[in-house]
DNA sequence: ATCAAGATTACCT
DNA sequence: GGTAATCTTGATA
């Protein structure tokens, strides 16, 4: 049986909860019907030390959800074209989170397939690159700035907990796509899990 | 008021 | 491999 994860999985220290949040399932109910996918990459973002941080250099319109206490959904818009989604960690301006960049489709998968295809036949290769990277997890999900700052303690989008990842399976490296703090060691993936964005 | 850069992706050659 | 797409913020005038 799996629990919904509660507050005191968010309000700890940033890192720990990226690397816990890996394996841990993805919920977002919709019309009543149940839509999953297992997180399987992540990266941690902390303002206060982190430069590449949307929240580094203080509370703007755009990044204010990020100051909230652990719980809430961040969702930001960037180059024009895509969403992208963070669980919100610590405690009240912390101004961290954790991006999930790659999750594994369990159930509702026509769900997905129709935000990002307009379409429920999909061939192998579209199957393995439904979610494999945080766009594409927001099209897939149908997540627009609708759902940022959003509870995950509510009834609509939360995260349930599942049995804790094997230390050996998870890989840690430095994150992708930044240009500031990119040494930081802190994104983390399942080991040979396909769904994964990139090696 | 104008402008460049950004935690990305899809489509082109 | 290169780049267009085209929103938000923060810097400069």
């Amino acid at each position: 049986m799996q629990n919904r994860l509660g507050k005191k999985f968010y309000i700890r220290e940033v890192t720990t909860v990226a690397k816990e949040l890996l394996g841990k399932t993805f919920v977002k109910i919709v019309d009543g019907e149940t839509v999953s996918a297992k997180i399987v990459e992540v990266e941690a973002y902390y303002g206060a030390i982190d430069e590449a941080a949307h929240s580094f250099g203080g509370k703007t319109k755009r990044n204010k959800v990020m100051f909230n206490e652990g719980g809430s959904l961040y969702v930001y818009f960037i180059y024009g074209t895509h969403y992208c989604c963070n669980v919100v960690t610590g405690l009240q301006n912390d101004g961290s989170a954790v991006l999930i960049r790659a999750v594994e489709p369990l159930t509702g998968i026509d769900y997905l397939a129709e935000n990002r295809y307009g379409k429920t036949k999909l061939t192998e290769k579209e199957l393995m690159g439904l979610t494999n990277g945080p766009g594409k997890i927001c099209k897939a999900f149908n997540i627009t700035k609708k759902e940022n700052g959003i509870d995950l303690s509510g009834e609509e989008v939360f995260l349930l907990d599942a049995k804790k990842v094997d230390k050996s399976k998870i890989v840690q490296t430095v994150r992708v796509g930044i240009k500031k703090s990119a040494e930081l060691p802190w994104r983390f993936y399942l080991k040979d899990n396909p769904f994964v964005s990139r090696i």
